[in-house]
DNA sequence: AGATAATAATTAATGTATTAACTATTCACA
DNA sequence: TGTGAATAGTTAATACATTAATTATTATCT
């Protein structure tokens, strides 16, 4: 019989449970959330990205980023840039003083991933991870059972995003 | 190199992402979010559980099961039982309407986790538990406690009755 | 007993998640 | 070449997450 506590969703909800305090710790030092340190992780690797494209990289919902991208720019750490050839899209650049933020905080975040690496061995890490893509790859069967409205296009949802 | 999409949370948050689609879709079907899910499934498991417990037992902080209990208890599916031996108490029991809810949601939920635990094979999955189970308690600043037979102590003393 | 600490549940404030709907712009194509 | 579909970003409404503070009650300790 299936048992609530060893569930996938509760296996993994538990897993970020107990690795995530630390990160939020030293996010919070900073004044950071960790969903607004996501953005800026993809923001600093280029300045080519759209609002759109920052939903896919960061698992982040494209009506959560206008929120969190409001307190960002609030906070002088991005800015937006209307794009000239294509009216619609907003570009999301990092300022100079998230770059500062940049160097000061990265350095820790990659020595609490180090930690966690640590209790567990290359090999087994890679073979969580493996196993971990399996389910992150496999989603088409998520709408199966569509009774009411004949089935709306086959796939209303973009492959990386959570639309 | 740490690669910011292969890092711990990101393959977690990955992984969840991909899961949860299908559960959504069948609880919003039945009014229900996720969590609220989360907490009738325990609530069904034990009329003795404190609110206190609920926390530990659904991953849930208990400024956050305040709402949900009361969304719950608005749609007839729980209710709240101040204990009689300690007044700061309050059980959670689950009604009638609720159990209806179980029988008829319980099968599809365990349907969907079969085709999920299909993907991979079983040694597979043993493996991927256990590795996950290790992040899970080398948690350093771990937020949730332990969850052993704190609950099930005989403490019979419940104002309201089962049915 | 009386001060104090600990516990259970809650409230408050701010930030994020999710779905649906809406505006503005661009694309596709008959 | 116009017209409907698609796309990018946003707003709105409701639910949950997180931290800190608050209330009520119980436990502890000298």
């Amino acid at each position: 019989m299936l048992t609530f506590d060893r569930s996938l969703p509760m296996i993994l909800n538990r897993a970020l449970d107990a690795i995530m305090p630390p990160y939020r710790d030293l996010f919070a030092r900073y004044d950071l959330t960790e969903q607004q340190w996501r953005v800026l992780r993809v923001v600093w690797s280029s300045d080519k990205y759209k609002s759109v494209d920052l939903a896919s990289h960061t698992l982040l919902a494209p009506a959560s980023l206008v929120g969190i991208l409001d307190r960002l720019e609030k906070k002088g750490l991005v800015s937006r840039v209307r794009s000239t050839t294509d009216r619609r899209a907003v570009y999301i650049v990092a300022t100079a003083k998230s770059r500062e933020l940049e160097r000061e905080v990265s350095p820790q975040v990659t020595a609490i991933h180090e930690q966690l690496k640590g209790t567990v061995t290359d090999e087994e890490w890679q073979l969580m991870e493996s196993k971990l893509a399996k389910f992150s790859e496999a989603a088409p069967f998520a709408r199966i059972k569509d009774v009411e409205n004949d089935a709306v296009s086959a796939d209303s949802n973009v492959a990386g995003t959570r639309s």
